[in-house]
DNA sequence: AAAGCTGGCAACCGCTCAATC
DNA sequence: GGATTGAGCGGTTGCCAGCTT
């Protein structure tokens, strides 16, 4: 019954691996392989290792053709990109970079290239905020904005998009995701304004008196900032994906959280991001309840695991991952152009 | 020059899933 | 069919080098 134990914990050493371990693992896989049994290898070889941590030695710096730093720009894109489609599934992301580890991708992202996108939208940001605030003195004239005062404060434009285009079963469900939307919204790094009926599209701001008819805001609501999906929501996000979100905007209707329209490409990923990450993201919860995924109801308290949500997410991706093949790569290209025009 | 801080990276930990008995 | 283990994966931690004060 079962299989041996896998290695004596008392007797196994840790931390950074020497250049002789180095050289006995190297040499004893690439004469013999692994054998398929990680956990025999060391005492074979002689290692006081754990079978497991040979297998990251291996795997992460020994290996042929390992690659460390030095990411290029193209291998920014294809990270991003799939990071935005699939999560952080680094095995997947490494395997559409040769030499690349996962490990490796993991460390560039958490240190680096977050960090890059991150600052790259700051910087968009202020710029748009520049050109906006300018605007906003030209058009007022009189020097009333019509711009309440509470909109300038560092809460509003640092606001990330959000997509929550997904239509609510209830009003109460709709209600009961607020709080949920607020821990997405501090999770994402961004943050948000309580204050009602403010929207802001990008350019201008507008904002709705208490006393406006709900009919006038759900006319300016269907007419600008809600986006139709003729079937389903992801049936949507595959068809327009990375195109549709830029160009929307979004309130959740009674929720007094407002999205706003794509302020920067990094603002749209992290929607595709929070679309695609759903089931994974605390907080996240509140978009599907009992809505729809590809047509069919999903119940909230379902515990959605990685392996049955090939159909949330791009499907050259994440359903069909084994062979990704050009068509997929084509598409995640294509992608990657629309955020990061040029560069490639 | 030294102490403290920060960022990057290697390695470990703990979990899930598949394979094996 | 259930128990156990191995493989693989993602998240986290700890160390170290470089930088700042």
């Amino acid at each position: 019954m079962g299989r041996a134990p896998c290695c004596d914990k008392a007797n196994v050493k840790k931390g950074p691996w020497s250049p002789e371990e180095d050289a006995k693992l190297k040499a004893y896989i690439e004469q013999h392989g692994t054998g398929g049994n990680w956990i025999a290898l060391p005492q074979k070889i002689g290692l006081k290792r754990c079978g497991k941590s040979c297998r990251l030695r291996w795997l992460n710096y020994l290996r042929p053709n390992i690659k460390h730093g030095g990411f290029s720009e193209e291998e920014d894109g294809i990270i991003c990109s799939l990071y935005i489609s699939i999560g952080s599934r680094w095995s997947i992301i490494a395997a559409q970079l040769p030499g690349r580890t996962d490990n490796d991708i993991k460390n560039y992202w958490n240190t680096r290239l977050k960090k890059k996108l991150l600052g790259k939208q700051q910087k968009e940001q202020q710029s748009r905020r520049g050109s906006s605030l300018k605007q906003d003195k030209k058009s007022s004239g009189n020097g009333e904005s019509m711009v309440p005062d509470h909109n300038q404060s560092p809460y509003w434009p640092q606001l990330p998009v959000l997509a929550a285009p997904i239509p609510y079963s209830s009003q109460e469900q709709c209600i009961d995701s607020q709080d949920s939307m607020r821990r997405l919204l501090i999770k994402l790094g961004g943050r948000f304004c309580d204050d009602d009926h403010v929207i802001n599209d990008g350019t201008t701001l507008h904002h709705f008196p208490n006393d406006s008819s709900s009919a006038d805001r759900q006319l300016y609501e269907q007419t600008v900032h809600m986006p139709s999906y003729s079937s389903s929501p992801m049936d949507a996000l595959n068809n327009n994906i990375g195109t549709q979100f830029v160009n929307s905007q979004y309130t959740v209707n009674g929720a007094n959280l407002h999205m706003l329209q794509g302020q920067s490409s990094f603002s749209s990923e992290l929607q595709e991001m929070a679309r695609s990450n759903l089931q994974r993201l605390d907080g996240m919860e509140f978009i599907y309840g009992e809505g729809m995924v590809n047509n069919r109801a999903v119940n909230s308290c379902e515990s959605i695991g990685w392996g049955d949500t090939s159909s949330l997410v791009c499907p050259p991706v994440a359903s069909e991952y084994e062979g990704i093949q050009q068509q997929g790569m084509l598409q995640e290209y294509a992608f990657s152009e629309l955020r990061y025009p040029g560069a490639q």
